[in-house]
DNA sequence: AGATAGTCCTGTGGGC
DNA sequence: TGCCCACAGGACTATC
């Protein structure tokens, strides 16, 4: 299940291998990896297929981009650079086009030699060319399909690169991001009428957060997942936030070390599987914090694991005669 | 309009 | 042993 951290792996992967080098050809194994490209344009699946091949041939790709787990790679169209041009004023007019990536449930990007054998979920090959290096291969491998590529024009935004896809322009930014407003993220939870989890897992208020991370960050902030947004503190907001960031930022450093030459990967490298867990999948073990044992229940269709002494949950508090030690 | 079910997918593992 | 079904979950869509 990547999240933050393991797209972030994944786009410095495609940086440091696949920028500026120019799409030579397509070929698209399984369509339903293309399900949400040019969504709305009526188009059938020959069509869709062919929009996104012809969007693609010939571009150069250039510094990829991320805001939550929305991966992109802004196109150089510069031969057709006269058409993005004027709309002086309008602030959704696009500014170029991009190869929007959602890696999904399962989603891998590797970067390959064109002789390598096809993986078993591959199912988008872009032929890489380069002028002075050996040609090379960015593949898109998904075993679920809840991920998937796209073609999307770039509008104005204030993600720091100055746009996003239009496809991703309702993603709030993620904690991580320069711009990120502290105070923003506060007034936001406290306006909603919902539990903490659902918000950290709604990538309109906060990107980036996945079922994983938003466990063990509501861990960190000793807060329970179902605890109401409205009554939230500002210092358990900021509490929870830096619970956040600091499970960002530990998987992000065990993931970003452990990528290498020639091959950018999600599922196998980063994040979770090399660091250890605190509660998420600990279910029947002690919290590393109180030896209490970790409790998982089902919520929104996915498991929320926590520690009921370290995080107290709204009903059983409110019974409890004194507070929590 | 904001909150919430339903939907898309396939490999894994438990139960019988 | 083998089959079947529940389960895992991110994000969009439809519905209240």
């Amino acid at each position: 299940m990547p999240e933050l951290p393991e797209v972030e792996v994944v786009r410095r992967g495609i940086s440091r291998w696949a920028m500026g080098r120019t799409v030579e050809s397509v070929t698209v194994h399984d369509p339903r990896s293309l399900r949400r490209h040019a969504l709305g344009a009526a188009l059938d699946e020959p069509a869709r297929l062919g929009s996104f091949t012809t969007a693609l041939t010939q571009q150069r790709l250039l510094a990829p981009q991320r805001r939550g787990k929305f991966l992109w790679i802004p196109l150089d169209r510069s031969t057709t650079a006269a058409t993005a041009a004027a709309q002086p004023g309008s602030g959704t007019a696009p500014v170029g086009e991009s190869l929007l990536i959602h890696l999904g449930m399962s989603g891998q990007v590797l970067i390959d030699e064109p002789s390598a054998p096809a993986q078993k979920h591959l199912k988008i090959t872009l032929e890489l060319g380069g002028e002075d290096s050996a040609p090379k291969q960015l593949r898109f491998i998904d075993q679920r399909i809840f991920g998937g590529m796209q073609i999307s024009e770039l509008v104005p935004s204030t993600h720091p690169s100055g746009s996003v896809p239009a496809a991703a322009v309702h993603i709030a930014p993620d904690p991580l991001e320069p711009g990120f407003d502290e105070e923003t993220f506060f007034r936001t939870l406290r306006r909603r009428k919902t539990g903490l989890k659902r918000a950290l897992l709604d990538q309109g208020m906060v990107s980036g957060i996945g079922n994983i991370y938003a466990d063990e960050a509501l861990w960190l902030a000793r807060l329970h997942y179902l605890r109401s947004t409205q009554t939230i503190t500002r210092a358990e907001s900021a509490r929870l936030l830096s619970g956040v960031k600091t499970v960002l930022l530990a998987a992000l450093e065990a993931g970003g070390t452990s990528f290498d030459a020639l091959y950018v990967n999600v599922n196998g490298a980063s994040g979770y599987f090399s660091r250890s867990l605190n509660v998420y999948g600990q279910q029947g073990r002690p919290c590393p914090r109180c030896g209490t044992e970790v409790r998982r229940e089902t919520f929104m269709n996915r498991g929320s694991h926590f520690c009921p002494k370290c995080q107290p949950g709204p009903r059983p508090a409110r019974l409890r005669a004194s507070g929590r030690a």
